[in-house]
DNA sequence: ATGGTTTTTACTGCGTC
DNA sequence: GACGCGGTAAAAACCAT
């Protein structure tokens, strides 16, 4: 604050000489302390003077102008390098011309036929420059089945964006080859989520996707190698989330779920079962102790599980619990 | 391909509303 | 009697080797 309001009354009486040439506004209603003349700022500077006896009143301020100068609306273009946020969610990035598909001019008014038949044929070009090659073209495909996946699983867009990076990837680094677009779209998509802390299971992919989970299985572990992306095994306790909103759960019910997940974690009980079942597990049993019980089939159905799964893990963390709480 | 582990399927018995 | 639950056996799926 004071930094900054170094005005009036301090101590420091620098002056500037008059004659420099300097890209001075006027500042609005402020008279300089001495001399009581006009005050301009210096945009360039960032000082405060006065235009007639040279006193820096105020200076180091933030400059919020452009640093170019521009003489006439066609320089502000060229030399403005502000424009539409990009995107890697589109295959060209979001920056490419669109033409309308309606045959209307600026002001809504319909086209003559000539102009109709001209505006076809720059659409086609425009289409035809716009997916040039193979790659450009695979991309777009790829970006639309990953968009149409992610909204159906409910995933954010920061995980469309990851995948969409990682299928850049991909194609860059010619995985592609010998395996299908959809594939490494869902392989993608599978790779980002987990990445993200909110996983999806194979077998929800699966629903999603045109290929089989052996192929999304495969191409996933391929592309995940290839990449070397760095994925840590799925951790239980990020299903739980999702899962007790679907069953409308409390919140108190999600912590004790998450506390009996960390329990049997110290304990090495969950190693190598299923995440998904743990997390179902772990739901249920939360559900009991918390007095809001669901049964083993509606969780069984959120969670994708069997029941028979539930129920074996449910004691085994049960177990852990109470050896915990018995020590 | 193989063997060991985990999950699923199918079925049965028990208690409760 | 339908429902929720527990348990079991056998089949299927999964994983590392």
């Amino acid at each position: 604050m004071s930094d900054n309001v170094r005005t009036f009354t301090d101590e420091h009486t620098r002056r500037r000489d008059r004659s420099d040439e300097r890209t001075d506004r006027p500042a609005e209603n402020l008279r300089c302390p001495e001399c009581s003349g006009q005050l301009a700022t210096d945009t360039e500077h960032g000082e405060t003077v006065c235009r007639e006896c040279g006193l820096v009143v105020q200076e180091d301020e933030i400059d919020h102008g452009p640093e170019w100068r521009a003489f006439d609306s066609n320089e502000k273009d060229r030399k403005s390098r502000v424009g539409a946020p990009t995107t890697k969610m589109m295959h060209d990035k979001g920056l490419s011309t669109n033409i309308g598909w309606q045959d209307r001019d600026a002001y809504g008014k319909s086209l003559s036929s000539r102009q109709r038949e001209k505006m076809q044929r720059l659409r086609t070009w425009n289409e035809r420059f716009r997916t040039r090659d193979s790659k450009e073209r695979n991309l777009k495909q790829a970006l639309g089945e990953i968009d149409r996946m992610a909204s159906a699983l409910g995933l954010p867009d920061t995980v469309r964006e990851t995948a969409s990076v990682i299928y850049r990837r991909a194609l860059d680094d010619d995985l592609l080859p010998g395996r299908s677009i959809e594939g490494v779209a869902t392989a993608s998509l599978y790779a980002a989520a987990r990445q993200a802390g909110t996983p999806r299971s194979l077998d929800e992919l699966t629903t999603v996707s045109r290929v089989e989970k052996d192929e999304i299985a495969r191409t996933y572990r391929y592309v995940a190698r290839e990449l070397s992306l760095e994925i840590k095994p799925a951790d239980p306790e990020q299903y739980v989330p999702r899962f007790a909103s679907d069953l409308s759960l409390s919140d108190e019910a999600e912590r004790r779920a998450r506390q009996l997940l960390s329990t049997a974690k110290a304990q090495g009980v969950h190693s190598g079962k299923s995440p998904v079942g743990l997390a179902a597990a772990s739901i249920y049993a939360a559900s009991l102790l918390t007095n809001q019980k669901v049964t083993q089939s509606r969780v069984s159905e959120v969670a994708n599980i069997s029941e028979v799964t539930i129920r074996n893990r449910y004691h085994e963390l049960l177990d852990a619990d109470d050896a915990q709480s018995t020590i």
